[in-house]
DNA sequence: AAGTGGTCTAGACCACGTA
DNA sequence: ACGTGGTCTAGACCACTTT
């Protein structure tokens, strides 16, 4: 094999062919070799530079494909995807809200795809308690940055939302003028912190409102609240965000799709 | 081309060979050619029915375990899948409550799988009100099957639920003895009604129990309720079943994974 | 030993996008 | 015209499962 710039993975022995130049691309992409937007080598080239026919480079690129890492694009090459930027697709925290009237459940793509406003309420370093340490794989006293945020949709506080995020990886976020901020936080991590999320795990409960709940969202106190506890993780499968959103459970749908 | 079995579909124009073998491949499934848990042709056989390469056998294999639809198992052959029978993953139906303390969201291995026992109230032939016959894409004035279950945890009623089924299809389980059906739908729907869930929109949404509701879930009339409405598909995006599912709102928790 | 899928090769031609 | 990915071929050898 040709000398290559890229990274080398710990795991080579009993993986297949494909399987350690997928990781060596992954190791690449998220190295920053190969930035998202960009393309990466042409399979030709790829095959050259690992010494390898062109349908195991194919395999290792349909590895990526599948993860949601690549994105091929006949004959302009094959391309690093943003992740889940622009919104989670499957679930939508778009239709938290019955905006309209009843939908009739086939009718999704209907729907508008209101983006609700966001307002940073704080946003400042903390140090993380022991499990929320541990769910970032950090190590007791580590820290984080903890923001508060609250969503608007057509002038009405509609939802609440705690967020944690690690904090050596997120650390670019206080550089920023929280209201030089997007009404998404996705698209800020992949930007400016290089953070791609690529999976996450949702959880919705129920229970009253605390008091400072209720009052910034225009509620009654112990008013009932939906809970949505979600953890996003990178596509190495490392915690990358914890967030808690609350909102008037009388007002509340979430949608999830399952397959 | 030998002479085969296989039905063939109407779409051949200007798609791919291994995009038509796909589509014969599934065909012949969906026909009961090889009913689930089978194992179709070894790819060598295919490669020869269909007068192609192994590689574009490979491909057209490789749509329908994408699909879910097959299941390659090496050294065996590869198997025709039961599609979501055992229980949806993604979402799960199973963790429904909080049996035991306070999970720490990364526990959902170690929290006990408990499937909630079944209870059978009614299950009648229906006329299909409009809107419900559109969802399984049948005409006005069609029959469905109504089912109102209610399902129990360690000796206390938790859930209720609603489920409509398409009638011309699901007629087999009106001449099981309700006595007989198992605690979970989905294998009953595939096993006796040839129906394969495979896809599924869950909706959550909170509102106040109605007092029959109520009185059958042994909770005050109007107390907060979790709404689960479940619309599932068959891999032809059939609409195959809508669920109401409800329950006290207080011991609830929904799941969900996004990807 | 025989049969299955898993991996890999070294080519070929086609469809698409860009210059 | 050229480079890209999309499709396809006709083999090869390996790992796993069953007989």
């Amino acid at each position: 094999m040709p000398d290559n710039p890229i990274v080398q993975s710990a795991a080579a022995a009993g993986m297949s062919r494909y399987g350690q130049i997928a990781r060596q691309l992954q190791d690449g992409i998220l190295a920053g070799e190969w930035p998202p937007g960009s393309a990466i080598p042409a399979e030709s080239a790829l095959a050259s530079r690992f010494g390898t026919a062109l349908g195991t480079i194919r395999q290792a690129i349909a590895v990526l494909v599948q993860q949601g890492l690549l994105e091929r694009v006949q004959g302009k090459g094959t391309f690093v995807r943003n992740g889940l930027s622009g919104g989670l697709p499957g679930a939508s925290m778009m239709r938290f809200f019955r905006f309209r009237a009843e939908s009739d459940g086939e009718a999704t793509a209907t729907a508008t795809p209101m983006v609700p406003r966001s307002e940073i309420l704080s946003c400042r370093s903390v140090r993380l308690d022991k499990t929320m340490a541990a769910r970032f794989a950090l190590g007791t006293g580590a820290r984080g940055l903890a923001i508060s945020r609250r969503r608007w949709v057509a002038d009405h506080p509609r939802l609440l939302e705690s967020i944690w995020l690690p904090l050596p990886g997120c650390a670019a976020l206080q550089d920023i003028p929280t209201a030089e901020w997007g009404e998404l936080l996705y698209p800020m991590l992949s930007q400016h912190c290089g953070i791609t999320v690529h999976r996450a795990m949702d959880e919705v409960t129920f229970r009253p409102l605390e008091a400072g709940e209720a009052e910034q969202l225009a509620l009654p106190a112990s008013h009932p609240c939906a809970l949505v506890t979600r953890q996003a993780f990178d596509i190495q499968g490392q915690c990358v965000e914890y967030r808690l959103t609350r909102g008037d459970a009388y007002a509340f749908r979430y949608a999830a799709e399952i397959r």
